[in-house]
DNA sequence: TTGCTACTTAAAGTCGACTTGAGGTCAAGG
DNA sequence: CCTTGACCTCAAGTCGACTTTAAGTAGCAA
């Protein structure tokens, strides 16, 4: 496969995959004059790739999964460290919609005057959100 | 108030405070010679940004939120249109979660042949969980 | 009055993940 | 054979939210 066909069948630009080619995340098989000539399962490890941006890893961390190989080999105990992180985002962003939506209902004339309102942006501000995103 | 008690009071650098000034977020009652002076207010004010990117939105958002005054006027729309946006990043995050947390359980030699986990490759690299974070 | 130190400014730097631009090469179709 | 345009490289730029640095000023204790 040629790059652009690559592109085709990922949907991602030249230009990522040249950058995750320099970063060591994906790699070609060779070259046809200059043009790089990939195999069919960089597909997939382009797959993984994502899956792991998904998941909140960063592209080093993703780069260290691979073996020298090109097969992934993942730690499982990367994987429910990772899940628990996940499990706190999520804690903190239901009672954050969940503080939205009441603010938004709330009968107060302004949000200040909303207790619940309040009680998050105390929470906020003591930075009980930090360390997320 | 200088700066040095918000710094204290927020625990925030005063760094981000003059930053947050010179955005236009925050603003000082006046000068005590070169020094800034500032209204007990603004811890108010600084937790309702914190509340504010904890949410999701950014900076210019935040600012676009204080009136003249230094009041806040948020719209309930905008509110229930970040809460549906939390609402989507709480499923993205949730399926990944247990789909991490299944493969890390997974008994397959390689999490390649699990089928859990190709399932949520396929999404990443079909770009379900693109457009978050 | 002196001197310490906390404050001030403006500009530049950082971080991660890419994108963009300038200038060059070459495989393939006519 | 020649043109075309897709590909190449390397360096620099972008974005958001700050932080850092260098150089300067002034409030306050002694």
């Amino acid at each position: 496969m040629d790059i652009s066909e690559v592109v085709r069948r990922s949907g991602l630009p030249a230009s990522t995959l040249r950058f995750y080619e320099q970063k060591g995340l994906i790699a070609s098989v060779g070259r046809r004059g200059l043009h790089r000539v990939f195999a069919a399962g960089v597909l997939e490890q382009l797959s993984l790739i994502a899956l792991g941006r998904a998941a909140g890893f960063s592209l080093d961390e993703i780069a260290a999964m691979f073996g020298a190989d090109g097969r992934p080999r993942i730690e499982r105990q990367q994987l429910l460290e990772k899940a628990d992180e996940l499990d706190q985002s999520i804690k903190q962003l239901t009672a954050m919609r969940d503080g939205l939506r009441h603010a938004a209902a709330c009968p107060a004339p302004s949000h200040m005057e909303c207790p619940t309102f309040r009680r998050l942006m105390g929470l906020a501000g003591a930075g009980a959100f930090s360390e997320r995103r």
